[in-house]
DNA sequence: CTTCATAGCTAATGATCATAGTCTTGAGGT
DNA sequence: ACCTCAAGACTATGATCATTAGCTATGAAG
């Protein structure tokens, strides 16, 4: 019954999140990710060239869904590093929520072009933020809290925090230990 | 000619090192594998239940070869600020000449307890000198200290600071930020 | 010089990604 | 109403992969 499509890029990007969240991570097959839409594999290749430009759809849509959990919170906020704390918090609970998929987009290595404005549009309102904490080398900070929040959350998520503790305190904790960093000018 | 072992589980996860650092990360075959070894893919079977069991070794490699790059630095130094910049830069030192690796051994998620004594024998002689910055809550710091490298790392070899400029400075000057957080108590 | 555990082999299975070519639907012009 | 034809999904096929079963040749030990 083809013609008015059963299926789109969007609807493939949603199941394939949906399966890798469940199996382990690159256990995405082709036939699976087609029966669960109802449709068969080779109709997949209508809608994407091959496996791999499925994949890297769905790893932009993960920057996409980051940038859009990262932008709303600076509403009335004046303290800029009460701020960062939120959006960090954020961030976190996204990865928490998305495990896999988080894992998933920041185990490729980005070479293409096509990656730059995803990733500039989750840097930039962060950036603006950091700005005002730090008084200079702002891209050097914003780099370095990314690094801090995104290894936290990986090296959860991995489960190579074994030790057991209060992980949302020390998130807090660790977050505002760079923070203080950076207000503590030197160099 | 069998009987004399032409292979060993050491030479074996050797070649898969190799090939994983030249080819994409999950593109490990093990009939690439075994053709660089000079077997067939069946004979891997007489050193691994299976081929998660062998990427597991490897993994656990990669982690030893970390603590083996940490551990001989903190020699005659004093200042444990010092140490812990040295032992950073080890680090990031040993994840660039080894990007492939150290990605694969951080994607994985370990479930197991077989991971425990790698993970804590790497991280005991850096909480070691954690211990002498900060004054409470050491391993809180460790993590942080651990999560802003290995975030740093990461996101350096997954080509995610696409901004360019000075990732070296960046780096020493992200660390001691941190550790001057660490420095100004509060809370 | 016989025994036998060992290390590697060949062959076969089932699952996977990928491609080529075919059939069916239904929108738009006649 | 009907014909055209591009779009969408299908069947069928090939290549590659991990894994299993069973066989063969080596060489150390008695």
């Amino acid at each position: 019954m083809p013609y008015p499509a059963q299926v789109s890029r969007e609807r493939i990007v949603l199941a394939a999140s949906e399966l890798v969240e469940q199996g382990e991570i690159d256990s995405l097959s082709l036939a699976q990710l087609a029966q669960s839409l109802g449709i068969r594999p080779p109709s997949l290749y209508r809608y994407f060239p091959n496996k791999a430009a499925l994949i890297l759809a769905l790893n932009l849509d993960t920057l996409a869904q980051l940038t859009a959990v990262n932008l709303p919170t600076p509403q009335a906020q004046s303290d800029p590093r009460a701020a960062l704390l939120a959006i960090a918090r954020n961030y976190r609970t996204y990865a928490h929520a998305h495990p896999k998929r988080y894992l998933l987009a920041f185990s490729a290595v980005y070479t293409e072009d096509s990656t730059q404005q995803v990733l500039l549009a989750m840097a930039l309102p962060l950036q603006q933020w950091v700005e005002q904490t730090a008084s200079s080398d702002s891209l050097t900070h914003l780099r370095g809290l990314w690094a801090l929040i995104h290894g936290y959350v990986v090296l959860e998520i991995s489960r190579m925090f074994q030790r057991g503790g209060d992980l949302d305190a020390a998130f807090d904790r660790i977050v505002m230990t760079y923070l203080s960093g950076l207000a503590s000018r030197e160099t």
